[in-house]
DNA sequence: TGTCAACTGTCAGCGGCTGTCATTAGCCTC
DNA sequence: GAGGCTAATGACAGCCGCTGACAGTTGACA
């Protein structure tokens, strides 16, 4: 017979509840003390004290202070490449992640939403620019989603990653786009979600007519 | 009048020697331990004990472990970038870029030997690729190098950087190329500079001519 | 040769991170 | 609904990267 703890329906249970209260809650406070009193100058005694925790219990969440600091940015990749594995198999590589990004916009800033406020999410994102350690970090992460997606344009078309440069080369092409308007994005002054979504936009329409003819074999 | 250890000619003089004779010392002994028993696994105490100085020195040549393992690195994409402002003013970015890279090979390698064997460099260039935090510095400093040789396209070119992103784009294109050699490479069996020039003209010849197009205003 | 400046070693200390072990608290069964 | 199981936490000790401060040493130059 179930306790009364745990709800009939799939309902998480207390312990995983408490579990993700914790994890959100260290998420938020490491946020928020990073962007108002910078990255390198909050410890994370400081970040465990604020949820009212051991330091401990804090790498037991996250395996540093980068994890806390691009855990957002994770979510948000993670579920780009999920929206180019979905993209319908007859868009061109390039068309495909163009789409996968402008279309799933407002579901990746859901997504993020149900972690931390996205404005908070904004703030973060434009500190990583700034914080050297954040950005080779981030740049890191950002080489591994590359490469996961390549895998997949590799596959739609039918080709072998390591024998044919294309794949990669391709998403290469695309994350440089991805970068440069992130870097534009930080510097302007209309940090909103809308005003990236444009940026990259219209970036990305200026390299289209470039680079857009496809080149599956069959 | 001058001592007997300063020649006249612009000899640099004693102290400078030596202080070069222990950032080489340093820096060999670091690579060198880096590259057998692994970057996390060699302390700075063990480097600077290999060449018998106290582990302040180590951090008076040296802004960290990451800085050391990262060095030879450096010198190499300092070289690319002035060997590209160098170029002539008629090649087109992509084309600019590709011969200084090729054309420069020789020279590049030469003031890498300068401070350690080259087969020693190459062994390091192969361990950053398989340590997440020493690929993260080091995509961290490819972007600082991509920026600056926007930078300099855009001179070039006569455009403005933040006004137009085609030399940020362009240059994110090349340096994706240039990445993807990297892995590729460092993948292979053939662990050499013949095969790395090899693989980066493959793989540059096979993008010429998706983006080759001048795009100067004049 | 003596003065000055640069280079170095030593020591103390902070912060990130990990292993260990005892304690607490959700969960599940009878 | 009491007791046993296990996951989650806290407390402590310790390593390592890195920094500031101060004193000692050594090359440079008059």
């Amino acid at each position: 017979m179930k306790t009364v703890t745990a709800t009939p329906e799939g309902r998480p249970g207390l312990r995983e509840r408490k579990k993700r209260r914790t994890h959100d809650a260290l998420l938020r406070a490491a946020l928020e003390l990073f962007t108002t009193k910078g990255y390198e100058a909050t410890t994370v005694d400081e970040i465990a004290e604020a949820v009212d925790v051991s330091q401990r219990t804090f790498f037991r969440y996250f395996a540093g202070k980068e994890e806390a600091a691009l855990a957002v940015q994770d979510i948000a990749q993670d579920y780009f490449a999920e929206a180019v594995r979905d993209r319908p198999p007859h868009e061109a590589p390039l068309e495909a992640m163009r789409n996968a990004v402008l279309e799933g916009w407002d579901d990746i800033t859901e997504a993020v939403e149900q972690v931390v406020p996205v404005d908070l999410y904004l703030r973060s994102y434009r500190m990583v620019e700034s914080t050297p350690a954040l950005l080779a970090a981030h740049l890191r992460r950002s080489d591994e989603t590359a490469e996961a997606i390549a895998r997949i344009i590799a596959e739609r078309e039918g080709v072998d990653v390591d024998a044919d440069p294309r794949p990669r080369v391709t998403v290469a092409l695309f994350s440089g786009v991805i970068r440069v308007t992130e870097r534009l994005w930080a510097l302007g002054e209309d940090l909103t979600m809308d005003a990236m979504r444009d940026l990259m936009a219209a970036h990305l329409d200026a390299v289209r007519p470039s680079l857009a003819e496809k080149w599956r074999t069959g």
